[in-house]
DNA sequence: GAGAGAATAT
DNA sequence: CATATTCTCT
C-alpha cells in the first residue's frame, strides 16, 4: 500500500515552496535564452497517465540542463538527419529545452547535467521511496521531470549509492563528504551518518522538512 | 520482455 | 570525473 505512504507524502508537501524550486535560478538568463527555456512558464501538458502523481501538483516539470555538446571532431556517430527547416519556429510550441535534447530535434543526445536542484529532487524521491522502493522507475515517476529517463536515474543512482557507501563505511566518515553536483554546488550530509539504509522514511505529518534536514543534505557553496 | 544493478565505455 | 551504454541476472 504505497498509496498510503504517498498520501502522507502529499499531506506533508510544502505548498509549492520546496518541491518546485527546480526552476530557473540555476540557469543564467543568457543560458536560458540560448536554450529557449521557458522561464517562469510551465507550458507543457502534464498528461500523467497516473492518477497518483504526487509531485505533479504544481509545476515540477523542471528542465534538465543539457549542454549542447558539439563535438566537431571526427566522430563516427550515426547522425539522424532530420530534414527540418532552419527556421526555429517549432520551439515556440515545444518551449522547454528542446533546443539540444535529442527528443526535440537533432539526433544527438546531450549529456544530462544533474544540477543541485535536480539532485535534491532525486534525493528526496529516494528518501521517500525508501531503500526498498528506491528503484529507477519509481524515482523517475516521483521526480516527474520532463525528459528524465530511467537510464538517467539509474546511472545517477549508482553513483549515489557508491557515494553513500563511501561516506558511511570506511574509517573516515568523520567529515561528511559532499556529493559533487554540477556547478560546484554540492549536497553535503549534515550529520555524520547519511540517510540510513534500512530505516527510511515514513515521514510523519509535515515534519518532513525537519526530517529532511535531520537526515542531512543541505546545500553548500563549495566542496 | 521489463527492469534493476553492476560493469564498462565514452 | 560524470554520465552513458552495455551486460547479466532476476
Amino acid at each position: 500500500m504505497d498509496a498510503g505512504r504517498v498520501a502522507e507524502w502529499e499531506a506533508g508537501l510544502p505548498a509549492a515552496s520546496e518541491l518546485t524550486p527546480v526552476s530557473h535560478p540555476l540557469i543564467t538568463p543568457a543560458l536560458a535564452a540560448a536554450f529557449r527555456i521557458n522561464i517562469g512558464g510551465g507550458a507543457f501538458a502534464a498528461a500523467s497517465p497516473f492518477d497518483d502523481s504526487p509531485l505533479a501538483h504544481d509545476s515540477p516539470t523542471s528542465h534538465l540542463s543539457f549542454p549542447c555538446d558539439d563535438e566537431d571532431d571526427d566522430e563516427e556517430e550515426e547522425v539522424e538527419e532530420v530534414g527540418e527547416g532552419e527556421g526555429e519556429t517549432e520551439d515556440a510550441a515545444s518551449g522547454s529545452f528542446g533546443a539540444c535534447q535529442g527528443a526535440g530535434r537533432a539526433g544527438k543526445k546531450a549529456r544530462m547535467v544533474w544540477t543541485p536542484e535536480l539532485h535534491h529532487r532525486f534525493v528526496e524521491a529516494v528518501a521517500h521511496l525508501g531503500d526498498k522502493g528506491a528503484v529507477p522507475k519509481a524515482i523517475v515517476r516521483l521526480m516527474n521531470v520532463e525528459g528524465l529517463t530511467r537510464e538517467n536515474v539509474a546511472s545517477h543512482l549508482q553513483k549515489y549509492r557508491i557515494y553513500l557507501k563511501r561516506t558511511r563505511n570506511p574509517a573516515a566518515p568523520q567529515h561528511p563528504q559532499p556529493f559533487p553536483t554540477a556547478y560546484g554546488s554540492s549536497f553535503v550530509p549534515q550529520t555524520s551518518d547519511a540517510p540510513s539504509r534500512s530505516d527510511y522514511c515514513a515521514f510523519p505529518s509535515r515534519e518532513r522538512d525537519r526530517a529532511l534536514q535531520a537526515m542531512g543534505w543541505k546545500r553548500t557553496k563549495d566542496a
